[in-house]
Formats: C-alpha cells, structure tokens, sequence
RNA sequence: GGACGGGUGGGUGAGUGGCUAAAACCAGCAGACUGUAAAUCUGCCGCUCCUUGCGGGCUACGAAGGUUCGAAUCCUUCCCCGUCCA
C-alpha cells in the first residue's frame, strides 16, 4: 500500500537536482529515497533559516523552494526557525563580528518570517520548529560536551575565520560555536538531509558529522546556489539594496526584474521559475540565435514571478503598467497622489516654495540638497515640463494638483494644500 | 600584565600643521544612448540657509580634553582592534 506513495528513485532525484550546486554525497541520498520509498517513509527534509531580517527576498526563496520540491515529491519539509542561533549571529560570510539581536527583534522577525515562508512553502504540509526550543535548555555542561566533539584545527579551516585571522580581524568566541550548537538542531530533528545556499556549506558539513557523533547516521546535504542580485555582481541582500522583496507591489517586482543585466534571467529562470532545464536551454539558444528578443525573454520572467505571489491578473496589471510607464513614458492610471502643505519657511514671497523643498517634503529626495542637485541635473520634471532652476518656487496660493516626476523611478502627482 | 602596530567619508584606502568636505578607486545617483539590459560618455556624490554664488553657516577623520592665529595631522587621557611575549 504505502509503496505506491512515492515516485521511482529516479524520477525524484531528476525532479530534486535541479538548479542544484551539490549534493553530498550523492549516493547517500539516492540511497536514502531508496529506503524511503521501500519502507514508505517519507524523509526528513529540513532548512534552518535566522530571522536576522524582517523580510524575505527573492534571494532566499531559491532554498524554499527547493524544500516545496521535496514536499511536492511527498517527503516531510520541516522548516527551522533560528530564533535561538540568531542571537549569536552567523559568521558565514561575514568579515566582521556582527552584533548579537536581541530576543524581540527575533520574535518579531520570526513571524514575519513564517506568513511569507507560506507564499511557497505548503502551510498544512510543513512541519515548523524553533532552535530554543532545545538549545536554550542546554546546560554549560551539554555545552561542554558538544564542544568536545570538534577540533579547533577544523573549525579555522573555513574560509571566513581563516581570511578574517590572515587579515588581523577579531573573530569572537561565540562565533565558532554557531555551527556546534546549530548542528544539535539536526540532531534534535534527525534529519535525513539538510538544505542551505552554497555559502552554508561548512556548517551543514559540521553538522552531519556532529549528527554521527551523537550516533544518528549523518544528513545527506544539498546546497543551492547563491542568487545573484540586481546589480548582476553581489549576492542579492537586503542591504547591498540589490533585492526584490516578496511582499513588494507587483509594479516593483516587475520592474525590479526589468532592470536585470541580460546575462543574469538565465540563472533567475533557473532558480526561481519552474520551468525546466531543457525549456531555457532553448531559449537562451533563440536569443543568441536572434529568434528570440532578450527583452521578452525578461518580460516573461517577470511576469512569472508576479504571478506566482500575486496571480495571473496583477501580473498582466503589472506589464501593462511597465509598458505604459517606461516603454512609452506615459502617465499611470493609478499614479499615487500626495499632499503638499505649506510649511514655516517663505519663498521669495508669501505663498511660495522652493521646489527643492517641496520634492524634500514630498519624500521624493532624502535632503534638500539632493533635491538641489537632481533639479540642477535635469532629472526633476513638473506638470511635463524639465525644472532645472534650483530656484523655482511653486506657488502654494492656488489648490492645484500637479505632476512630478523625479528622476526614472519615481512619477507621482501631487495636491498643494491651500 | 608587557612590547609594538593600528582606528579616516557606504567600502577599499591616500593624507602627518594651513591650498582638505578630505586624493584615488569601487559602490551609489542623475543625464545622454537604449530594451528602466550591458557597454560607453558626461555630471554629481555630508547637512543646511538664502540673494543658487567657485555664497553663508554647521557637522565630519575612534572619544574627550589640550597646544596653536589655524589640527584628520602635534600633546594628554580614555575606548576599541591586531601581532608578539607571559
């Protein structure tokens, strides 16, 4: 009966390797489906994630979805809140000691985390834990003996203790404790396999052989690639300021999306789409072909992700709204509206502003002289018309609705206050 | 605990008494060109006030004091980091 609950070894693994960076070993998790399958037991399939930020971004859902993917073959996704570990701080990647967060801003973080994790992973299906839940009872003891397990030799070997040590930067003690205590979580889990970005790689490596240690058989691991930001060169990160986060409006998702380099909707297509490794093989050959224009190729790439967190119809909204706005400069329907009140400081006569402190006051610049420099560079257009005076003063006697526009980004109306 | 070296703008990193809001590079922003792509070119890139001027004021080179007409640069104390020694 329950063997009928599983695909053939091989059709999963085809369906789990893509997009995939490595998988280690192999053969033990082709093993492990083999076993799964046999005795019908589905396998321990978990992520563990740090809410050390409020949101998620497209970065992070290449890992989750590779956890749905084990999900849709019918193993147990089981999704790891970090709320413990956080408060110590990752040092994977990090060249400086970052600071501890404190237990509110986790919590916060934490439940953010999780009604966003829902836009992909399977709610009823994902079994949810937290890392305190074991680790802050351990004892200094249970510390101790974990400690016991792993050499310092070993530890230095990574490559972010090893460049900070080569470089004269601090490491702080509790640093290398993160991959120790975070490996108990697999041994509290029993995990058969463990997910994380490629970058995770050394402490999912710690934690299987932590895992044998305490007499488990040892997590297979699969890593995924890091996603590659907007900027086309770093890692897409919340603030490198080169993401797309996922609770953003499907118009800036689009256009976040738009504003790739060409060479980088490749690896999006790969990562974060479901199509398959054969359908963007061929399109990438039509467009060095010249069948096929790059820029549709983006379009749909678009299109797909706001689809997949928005639906159908706000991802048509959403080409729609680019085409209009950036392809044929027009005016958006729906452009947002803002009020402009009088404040204490005069123009040149009573009833006067500055527009320079008018886009300030708008939020359409962070300073006055920002606002100065972007009208004196051409980049301030008011009621159509290029405003490069940094004098120019709007009159505030007459009610009036005006329309600005201020550099590519940012096209709004705005209602003075009379 | 001791000896030595170091802390400069978002980053790397020059600068050792005035010409330094601080070189250069990177990142970022804007304009041109485009497909809101890349590449390229041009300009900008602390804050603020106005009479928008190579204008005035304020803040800035770990912190606080001091020397000086004048300090990121000199002195004192403190904080932080690293290396070596114990």
């Amino acid at each position: 009966m329950t063997q009928t609950k599983f695909k053939p070894v091989e059709e999963q693994l085809a369906y789990l390797k893509k997009g995939v960076a490595e998988i280690i070993p192999e053969e033990e998790l082709k093993a492990s489906l083999a076993k799964s399958l046999k005795t019908g037991t589905p396998l321990r399939v978990y992520l563990g994630v740090d809410p050390t930020a409020p949101d998620i971004h497209l970065g992070h859902t290449v890992v989750l979805r590779k956890l749905k993917h084990f999900q849709d073959m019918g193993h147990t996704a089981v999704f790891l809140i970090g709320d413990f570990s956080a408060m110590i701080g990752d040092p994977t990647g990090v060249s400086e000691t970052r600071p501890p967060l404190t237990r509110e801003q986790v919590d916060a973080n934490a439940k953010t985390y999780l009604e966003q994790v829902f836009k992909i992973l399977n709610r009823e299906k994902t079994e949810v834990r937290y890392n305190s839940e074991w680790l802050s009872k351990m004892s200094a003891e249970d510390v101790v003996r974990l400690c016991s397990h792993y050499r310092l030799a070993r530890m230095l070997e990574r490559e972010d203790f090893s460049s900070r040590l080569d470089k004269g930067q601090p490491i702080s003690v509790h640093e290398i404790l993160y991959p120790l205590l975070t490996a108990i979580d697999a041994v509290k889990l029993q995990s058969d396999v463990e997910l994380g970005a490629t970058e995770q790689k050394f402490n999912l490596l710690v934690h299987r052989e932590i895992q044998r240690e305490y007499g488990l058989p040892g997590q297979a691991i699969l890593t995924m690639p890091i996603l590659v930001g907007l900027d086309g060169s770093r890692k897409m990160s919340k603030s490198l300021g080169n993401y797309v986060g996922i609770t953003e409006s499907p118009e800036d998702m689009f256009g976040k999306l738009m504003s790739i380099p060409d060479f980088l909707m490749w690896s999006y297509l790969q990562l974060l789409t479901d199509r398959t490794v054969n359908e963007i093989e061929n399109l990438k050959t039509n467009v060095q072909a010249g069948t096929a224009h790059p820029k549709q190729v983006k379009v749909s790439l678009a299109s797909e992700m706001v689809r997949e967190f928005y639906g159908e119809e706000a991802a048509l909204k959403a080409a729609a709204h680019f085409q209009r706005v950036f392809s044929d400069r027009q005016v958006p329907e729906d452009a947002p509206v803002k009020n402009l009140q009088p404040d204490n400081y005069t123009g040149s006569e009573p009833g006067k502003m500055k527009l320079s402190r008018a886009l300030l006051r708008l939020d359409a610049a962070p300073s006055r002289a920002e606002a100065e420099r972007l009208i004196k560079q051409g980049a301030v257009e008011l009621d159509e018309k290029v405003i490069t005076d940094p004098t120019y003063e709007i009159d505030l006697n007459v009610p009036q609705k005006h329309l600005l526009r201020v550099g590519k980004k940012q096209l709004f109306y705005f209602i003075v206050q009379g």
